[in-house]
DNA sequence: GTGAAAGCGCTAACAA
DNA sequence: TTGTTAGCGCTTTCAC
C-alpha cells in the first residue's frame, strides 16, 4: 500500500495537491483525474487517523449505550433504526459512529471529549436524576455538543431530539375513547424517564378532554418491564377491570395481555390494551397490540445533522425537536365483535 | 485544558516523561505522582487522536452492521449482548468500538483499513454468497484481521466464533423426541446462514440416531422471518398436522405459533413448537416458546479477545471457537396435561 | 530513569 | 491553481 508522496510522485504533483484531490480542494480537473488515476494504481487511500489529528478533531460522534445489564430500555428497532439514521446522517459528513458502553456508574462524559475521542455525542438511556443533570450540567456548561434522545430535563438547555409522546398518549387514550370505552386505567413508566411522564400526560389530556373521571385507581405505576405489566393486570384483576388500559411502552402491554389472559381475560374482548413503541413484541402476542409508532430513524437522523451541524459551526444554540408519532391499531383494543382497522 | 507541555512544566519533568507515565513506561514512583498531580490540576489527558497516529494504528475495531431495511435478522438481545461482550473486551486493552453501517452492496472492507479507520474487523450478518466470499478472501489474503460472529464460510480459514448450532439443533429436537413426538418437522433459514444449516444438521442427527424418518414434507424451508414461519403452519395444516415443529429461529417460531393458533390449532396442546436463539419473543409470544439460548455476550468477549490478539501479536492464525448453547423448555413444547420443567 | 529530537501523514497558511 | 513548509501531539529511539 503507497504513500501520499508515491502518488504525488506518480501523478507528478506535488504531495498538497493530492491532498487537495481527496479533501475537496481547489484543483483543476485535469490535475484531478491525474491524481486519482495514480492513487487508483497505487491503491491509496488518505490516512484517516492522521487526516483527524492534523484537523484536530476525533471525526467521531459518541454514542453512549448502558452497559449491561440487559438494556431492556430499547426495542431491536430502537437500535437498529436509530443506529441507521444516525450513520446515515454522519457518514454523508465523514464522520464516524463511535459506540460507546458505559455503566450508571461511569458518567465522566467530559473525559471522552478531552481524551479527543469524541467530537460530539448521543446520549441513549439518561435518566433524569440529579447525578445525570449534573454530569450534563458540566458538559453544557464547558460547551461540548450533546444530544439526547427522547428524553427532556425540562429547562436545562440540552439538546434533544424527542418523540411526541404527549400526542401518542393523547391519541392512544383518544382512540380508546372514540371505541366508547369510558373507564381506561394507564399504567405508566417510571418518572425519570420523560417519555414515561409525556405519554402520561397525554393520557390526561384525552380523558380531561372527553370529560372521563380519572379515579386513583387508574393510575397504576409500573417500570417498562414486562413483568410490571403482569402484576398491573392482576392488580387491575383484583380491583375490577376497566374498559381498557393504555400501558406507556409496549414491553408492558404484553405483560398486561399475558396477565389477563392467565385469569381468563381476553384483550381485545375483555378488555382493550394498547402499548408505545410499536416494538416487533407487539406484533408478535397475542392478540396482536395496538401501539404508536416512534420514527426512530428520523430521530437518529436530525440528531446527528444538528450535532454536526453544531460541531461546524461552533454555535451552541441549543435544539429541542420533537418530532410526531403514529398510532398503530391491532386486535388487542378490539371489543368483541367490533370490526377494526388495521394498521 | 491544558496540553503536555504545560503539564511537563508543571511537574518539573521533560514530556517525555509525562507521556511514558501515560503510557505505563519506566517511570520512578515519585516522578510518575509528580506528573499524575500536575495533570489532574491542569485537567490534562493525553489526545486519543495523537496517540493512536503516532502508534500508527486507529485504535478502532470495526463492527460492520447491516444497515436498514430492518435488520430483522438480529434480535435486540443479540445487540445489546454481543456490543457488551465486545465493548468489554475492548475496552480492557484501550480500543474503541466503531459502529459501520454497510448496505449488501458496500462490500469493500478493506477500504477501512487502507484508510486507517479500522485495525480489524467484526462482521456481523454476513451471508454465505460467491461475492461476501471473495470480498473476505480478499481481505484475508491482504492479511487485514476480521471475525465473523456465527457464520461460517467452510474450508475458508476465516476468523469465525459460532455458537453450537449443529447441538442447539440436536438438543431441541431430541427434547421433543424423548417427549414422545414421533413425527417432527423442521422450518429451516436461508442456507445462505450456517446457522441455519447447522441447525438443520442437529435435527437431522437426532432423528437418525432415534431412528425416526424425515419425509420430504418435513422439511419445510423459510426466511427467518414471523411471516415465513405463519405461512409455514399454515402449509402443514393443509398437509396434516406433525407432532411437534422444530423451527430454526424463534420468529418464525412464533409465525408458527401464530398460524396455528388461527386455524383452532395451539401449540403446547395440538402442537410442540422449539425456536432457536431465546428472544424477547419466544417469552412474548403465547404460549411462551421453547427454544435454544445463544451465549452472544461470551461470543463478543472472545471474538473481540482473540482479534486483539491477532493485532498485538501479528499472527494471522486462524481461530475458529464454537460457543455452547442450552436449551430453555417453555410451554409452547408441552403435551396436553403434560408438566413440564421452565427453563 | 530521564531528556532531546526525529518522525508519524496529514492540514493550513503563505508564497509563487 | 499549485508548491513549500510549519505545525498538530504523540511515540520511539538514542543518548546520557
Amino acid at each position: 500500500m503507497a504513500n501520499r508522496s508515491d502518488v504525488a510522485k506518480w501523478a507528478g504533483v506535488s504531495e498538497a495537491t493530492v491532498s487537495r484531490v481527496f479533501s475537496g480542494g481547489a484543483v483543476k480537473e485535469a490535475t484531478k483525474r491525474k491524481v486519482l488515476a495514480a492513487a487508483e494504481k497505487l491503491d491509496y487511500l488518505p490516512n484517516a487517523v492522521a487526516q483527524n489529528f492534523a484537523k484536530g478533531r476525533s471525526g467521531h460522534i459518541g454514542i453512549i449505550l448502558p452497559y449491561l445489564p440487559k438494556v431492556r430500555l430499547f426495542s431491536v428497532d430502537y437500535f437498529s433504526e436509530l443506529l441507521s439514521g444516525l450513520g446515515e446522517a454522519v457518514r454523508e459528513e465523514g464522520y464516524d459512529l463511535l459506540l460507546l458502553l458505559r455503566s450508571p456508574e461511569e458518567q465522566d462524559y467530559s473525559e471522552l471529549f478531552r481524551a479527543r475521542k469524541v467530537d460530539a455525542l448521543v446520549i441513549l438511556g439518561a435518566k433524569d436524576t440529579p447525578e445525570q443533570k449534573s454530569t450534563l450540567d458540566a458538559l453544557k456548561k464547558e460547551g461540548l455538543p450533546f444530544c439526547l434522545i427522547d428524553q427532556q430535563f425540562t429547562g436545562s438547555g440540552f439538546n434533544e431530539i424527542i418523540a411526541d409522546n404527549t400526542a401518542g398518549g393523547y391519541m392512544a387514550t383518544q382512540h380508546l375513547i372514540a371505541r366508547g370505552y369510558r373507564s381506561i386505567a394507564f399504567l405508566g413508566g417510571p418518572a425519570t424517564y420523560s417519555n414515561a411522564r409525556d405519554r402520561l400526560r397525554g393520557y390526561k389530556l384525552a380523558m380531561e378532554e372527553a370529560g372521563l373521571p380519572i379515579r386513583d385507581q387508574d393510575l397504576l405505576q409500573g417500570n417498562f418491564s414486562r413483568k410490571s405489566g403482569y402484576e398491573a393486570a392482576l392488580k387491575l384483576i383484583r380491583q375490577g377491570l376497566p374498559d381498557a388500559v393504555f400501558a406507556a411502552n409496549d414491553r408492558m402491554g404484553v405483560g398486561l395481555i399475558q396477565g389477563f389472559k392467565e385469569s381468563g381475560r381476553l384483550a381485545g374482548r375483555d378488555i382493550a390494551v394498547i402499548g408505545f413503541d410499536n416494538t416487533d413484541a407487539s406484533k408478535m402476542c397475542d392478540p396482536a397490540l395496538s401501539t404508536v409508532d416512534v420514527p426512530y430513524f428520523e430521530m437518529g437522523k436530525v440528531a446527528a445533522k444538528r450535532l454536526l451541524q453544531q460541531i461546524f459551526s461552533g454555535d451552541r444554540l441549543p435544539f429541542h425537536e420533537r418530532l410526531p408519532v403514529q398510532l398503530v391499531v391491532r386486535h388487542s383494543c378490539a371489543r368483541a365483535g367490533e370490526g377494526i382497522i388495521l394498521g
